[in-house]
DNA sequence: CGAAACGTTGACTTGTTTCAATAACTGTGG
DNA sequence: CCACAGTTATTGAAACAAGTCAACGTTTCG
């Protein structure tokens, strides 16, 4: 494969579309991509891929499945900060801090592509413009995290898991999974619940809610949107925090 | 003054030592930043530094006087998503997407910096390891929102109240404000209970049981930990997610 | 086929909110 | 310097949302 190929092949990658749309990627920028992006790991359920606590713990670009990163309290109670899916960056903090400050676990058989510390840390000395990418994206990333703290703050249950269920169909369908009806979705009551700040009783209680008021299925690992509109209205939910348009730097 | 002079000026601010704490910074990023820094505007109490869903909005570093940045709901309540004290970025999200997807207010009157969108992103372009540091000093900020939100996940009221001072008594004493035994404080009870998702009749209440059973103290404007190793254990407060050592990119 | 994980439902308990009323501050103008 | 208005703090009683416990049904998978 010639130079200019891997650079055209890297460019389709839902990674280096979302990295486009914030700074323009010069050929250097992709070829650097497009190394890390060889090395491919599969992981099982169940096995952590980052594990709070722990140094020298590599960053991954999630191909294919679903993951979750979440805390664990004193307690034993867990709260799941955000769930990753294909394209999505994981475990950033972890390599930039050293440490990781928190957990991140396949929920369904995972594929990735993992970047070593080294290899991020080399990245960014060298191309730093790369480095402003990935952390402008990290940034977008950021916001997701607030609406879900407001999600938590300052929502009734059935609010937070409407908004949940329409954020979650809003990302899949930008990277082309899912359509206006609903997506597959593989999380079970009980992760819905650990991020919701929900008891999973409590969630499949709202779930039926919604479902017997003509507003949302969620059954046999499909979420079906029955009155669209009628959600969007429900949960308060404003899509700008997750659209932007065109690079912003040149 | 000379050029070096004006490198040591603000090599000492705040904001400087906070960013060399990442990366370290070349002679050239100092006097972008001490050009930057220059400009000071001050703002009283209730006028918006940022207003949410307005574009072209700059972002500030903070001198002197408290911030909070927020976000209000259709129904009309607000979820408070951090404080800003001295020597804090903010504003940061609204630059970099170009429209606001927050309010920020003063709550102390305020002196501050203002760093427009056109010298944000001129920075970013001439000199991208500033722009690294920035874009990784807010990934700091990051942590401390997740954080948050396994307080309004997943932690009683009293938990939430003893970890959200124990970690305001941390981020002040690193900037030279209050020391092991407490802080001042110019938060109404209005503003924490926003904060931490709660009503302020609530915070009252937990408040009075923090100091009855002789945990934490707020009063008049004072903030007096009685007993910080208890809170520490009440709160399960980890102060790690604020630390780190030495700049990572040399 | 059996075991384990996940989903469903009812009865009861608890933490938190809401409403309402009163008290203590803070700042401003007469 | 006091009076007054507005904001902030405090407390009680009642209402409510969500949690817990417990039992049972259903699916999934080795």
């Amino acid at each position: 494969m010639t130079q200019r190929n891997v650079a055209i092949a890297i460019q389709d990658s839902p990674f280096a579309r979302k990295l486009a749309a914030f700074v323009r990627l010069s050929q250097s920028d992709l070829s650097v991509m497009s190394e890390i992006y060889q090395r491919r790991r599969r992981f099982s359920v169940g096995v952590d891929m980052i594990h709070q606590g722990q140094s020298g713990q590599s960053a991954f670009v999630l191909a294919s499945g679903w993951a979750c990163s979440y805390k664990i309290l004193p307690g034993g109670t867990r709260q799941i900060v955000d769930f990753q899916i294909p394209g999505d960056f994981l475990g950033l903090r972890s390599v930039l801090f050293r440490t990781a400050d928190h957990n991140v676990e396949p929920i369904t058989p995972v594929q990735a592509s993992e970047v070593t510390q080294h290899d991020l840390l080399d990245a960014f000395a060298r191309t730093p413009r790369l480095a402003t990418a990935v952390l402008w994206a990290a940034s977008r990333d950021e916001a997701m995290v607030v609406e879900h703290l407001v999600d938590l703050g300052r929502r009734s249950a059935a609010e937070r898991m409407a908004h949940f269920m329409l954020e979650m169909g809003a990302r899949l369908r930008l990277v082309g999974i899912g359509d206006r009806t609903g997506y597959a979705c593989p999380l079970s009551q009980y992760l819905l619940a650990d991020a919701l700040g929900l008891s999973a009783v409590h969630v499949n209680r709202v779930l039926r809610e919604l479902r017997e008021s003509g507003l949302l299925t969620f059954q046999k690992g499909r979420v079906v949107f029955d009155d669209h509109d009628a959600l969007v209205e429900l949960a308060g939910f404003d899509r700008a925090y997750l659209d932007h348009d065109g690079p912003l730097l040149i």
